[in-house]
DNA sequence: ACTCCGATCTTCT
DNA sequence: GAAGATCGGAGTC
């Protein structure tokens, strides 16, 4: 069964609970691991302050400028790697970020890429935990997910959905404005909400870091 | 359970 | 030059 692209073709936001409860699959030469998908959070259009594509188009960002169905990676905090399914029509720079899932398949694999799991709850809760558990690299941007060795099973929005400010985005993108994070309520391995915290404190002179 | 903080480097200003 | 769609360890409660 390959992905069926036109169920792509909506803003992020709207796409975004149907993803809910999709499988993701990735296929190595160590084996596949499967994923529930059990939290995702939607970016989309030049207006959306916390978007990588708020700017402009970049080479970074590209991919989520094109065609529906693909996967956009990127590399960030100097040692992670984030992936998001492209939606809306080309031109549009849409995307889904992949936040949390529960493996289905190929846990035992997952668990060896992630040995600071303790739980398996915890294995791809988070969306840099994700693409370790999954073995998604920098090198998967662009990958097409309906003829690749990444596949995307969508659903058909069963699933009882939940919706939040999205963790970790600073500034008004952060906020009930943006209520783009959408989740499996209850389920045990949705990624906790964090507020962005700033990296450096206000400097005070009882506070001497910069 | 929650808070703080360092690691590490690409991307854009 | 600084911030960032994060994680895990150490410390505290």
């Amino acid at each position: 069964m390959s992905l069926n692209r036109s169920l792509l073709l909506a803003p992020s936001f709207e796409v975004a609970p149907s993803l809910l409860g999709s499988i993701l699959t990735v296929n190595s030469p160590d084996g596949a691991v499967s994923l529930r998908i059990t939290e995702v959070e939607a970016y989309h259009g030049s207006a959306d302050p916390g978007s990588h594509a708020f700017r402009g188009k970049t080479d970074r960002n590209a991919v989520m400028f094109g065609e529906p169905g693909h996967l956009y990676t990127y590399f960030t905090y100097g040692m992670h790697t984030c992936a998001n399914v492209v939606c809306a029509p080309e031109g549009q720079a849409s995307g889904c970020l992949l936040r949390a899932g529960e493996i289905v398949e190929g846990i035992e694999l997952a668990r060896f890429r992630r040995q600071t799991s303790r739980a398996d709850a915890d294995l791809a809760k988070g969306p840099a935990r994700l693409t370790v558990a999954l073995g998604i690299t920098l090198d998967d941007g662009g990958a097409d997910l309906a003829e690749s060795r990444i596949s995307l099973e969508l659903c058909g929005g069963n699933t009882e959905v939940a919706t939040g400010p999205r963790t970790g985005v600073s500034g008004l993108g952060g906020t009930a404005e943006f209520p783009w994070r959408f989740w499996i309520p209850g389920d045990r391995t949705v990624s906790p909400y964090k507020a962005h915290s700033p990296k450096k404190r206000e400097p005070s002179e009882f506070n001497p870091r910069r």
